[in-house]
DNA sequence: AGAACATTCAACCAAACGGTTGACAGTCCG
DNA sequence: CGGACTGTCAACCGTTTGGTTGAATGTTCT
């Protein structure tokens, strides 16, 4: 399915709005890892897990390769740059107005 | 309401996760709006963008004041860059992980 | 007090979420 | 072939989301 960018960034900042989801990737920084493995932590079903898998999936933030009789999941650091690179230009965007501003009001805009 | 740091992180991305509620949010860096000059540019009713800027302002992304008749919506910028630092964390520990290792393989975890 | 404006609340709705259970499918190994 | 693993799918369930409409609540102005 190919995305619009707001689509994809929908799916990114959906993808990270849940911590169960953000365990795992962080859990994914150590290496790649077999559902299996990746689930063990948790005390959720396998069948759950794996529904945070595909949505982690969906997001692009994980990939995964069949690797014999199970799969590895590993991160896909690109696509959280993605997020960061929209994230980190507000971020220093609206800083830098706020502090030569200091919350100025609105002018109505019919003037 | 008091939230833990994971409860924090939940509602922020989960305000990010909508295009009107990313585009609410650009339209406040150019300066803080009564609800109404919010809603204008959306085909959708007051109502509507009123419930988007409650989540923005659960996650603490916007903030509120009164001002005479109508309020004021602005910016909280320092909740953005809360989120920045956890994405900005991640992926560089990501992608420096990824550079120097190339996703190697997991090794399994009973050795 | 009453009108006009700005915003929220309450009720409702369809769709998506996050979870469970149980059946199913792919792959390896004896 | 028959198990044993690994993982997904389908159906179901209660809750949350994102939207609508219409009534209600300030607040200001005359």
């Amino acid at each position: 399915m190919v995305k619009s960018n707001a689509q994809r960034l929908d799916s990114i900042f959906h993808g990270l709005a849940d911590s169960t989801r953000r365990a795992i990737l962080r859990d994914l920084s150590a290496g790649a890892k077999s559902v299996g493995n990746i689930a063990k932590p948790y005390a959720l079903t396998l069948a759950a897990v794996s529904k945070h898998i595909k949505v982690l999936e969906a997001a692009d933030l994980v990939a995964r390769q069949r690797r014999g009789s199970f799969q590895l999941v590993r991160l896909n650091a690109g696509t959280l740059q993605q997020a960061d690179q929209w994230l980190a230009y507000y971020t220093q965007f609206w800083t830098a107005r706020l502090d030569s501003f200091e919350t100025y009001l609105e002018r109505d805009e019919h003037e």
